[in-house]
DNA sequence: TTGTGTGCAAAGCATTTGCAATACT
DNA sequence: AGTATTGCAAATGCTTTGCACACAA
């Protein structure tokens, strides 16, 4: 796990003057942990196993609460529920539009490009995110988008 | 509306073998003028206007697919659905993390940064999308995030 | 003509909510 | 002690699906 992360992640519940009960450690430890980019059910499944009385809601709220202090960020709900993933490192989701599959890359250096936004805007900025859309090399070469296929990305 | 736009997503369907129906037409008619982020019950309710037959259904299916071919994107579900917006010209989402509300900026220049990514990726590159998160100066005056608790954590 | 696209309504699920019980601070 | 937080389960929509019909190409 990355403790950094995870340091990070109970801090800004903690300054915030949220409580630190044993559900939200335990949700921060596995977000910490995880580098995929897991959907509220997946968190559920997982953190469930060291505390199985933990609830379905408790992790919606959590992940609500987190994503609204800016140290997760919401990606889209492509297929089977809405992704969520941890700011650690900065980084660029390349997403594919057709099976959702994300992969991740370094992010060059923005600090330039977010001053600018501060400086511009009246919004409190807590993270940026780029993301950048097209086709993985599998559904690439399965077949660039032709007229047969009308199916949702599953 | 923007004719460029419009032509932009009716070009997209055309090329993929896409038939262009009444439907298809009026839904990206109705996406080309909209500057905002509407979700599908908008898009719905807009367009039902003009088309008084139109279905639910059709809009999610025409939506799914033009955010396949890459020309809209779908942007997180944070209330009441989630919400598409057409790719018109490059821009900055500013996205209160707290009400939802989504301001637009110019984008800086990140050719380079897309060019770097097409190049070390085996991604066809559609599109590059960079949001900044953040409280909207309302939210941000209502209830200020940090408390100045200071306590110690395990 | 052919097979894609549409409409309708019901089914499927992700997400939220209300309230009593729990436990962090 | 006091109150934020949890758990449970039902409620709430958003989103999808199946099928028969309509219509672009």
């Amino acid at each position: 796990m990355d403790v950094a992360t995870y340091q990070a992640l109970i801090e800004a519940l903690n300054k915030a003057g949220h409580r630190l009960t044993a559900q939200r450690l335990a949700i921060c430890r596995y977000l910490a942990s995880s580098h995929e980019h897991p959907t509220p059910a997946t968190v559920y499944a997982q953190v469930r196993q060291q505390l199985p009385s933990l609830s379905l809601a408790t992790v919606y709220n959590t992940l609500a609460l987190l994503r609204e202090l800016g140290v997760i960020t919401e990606m889209g709900a492509d297929m089977g529920g809405t992704r969520y993933e941890t700011d650690a490192h900065p980084h660029v989701n390349l997403i594919c539009l057709r099976c959702g599959q994300v992969v991740d890359m370094p992010l060059p250096d923005l600090t330039a490009v977010q001053a600018a936004l501060a400086a511009q805007s009246a919004f409190e900025l807590r993270n940026l995110r780029l993301d950048a859309y097209g086709l993985c090399p599998d559904c690439r070469q399965s077949q660039p988008l032709s007229a047969d296929e009308k199916t949702t990305y599953a």
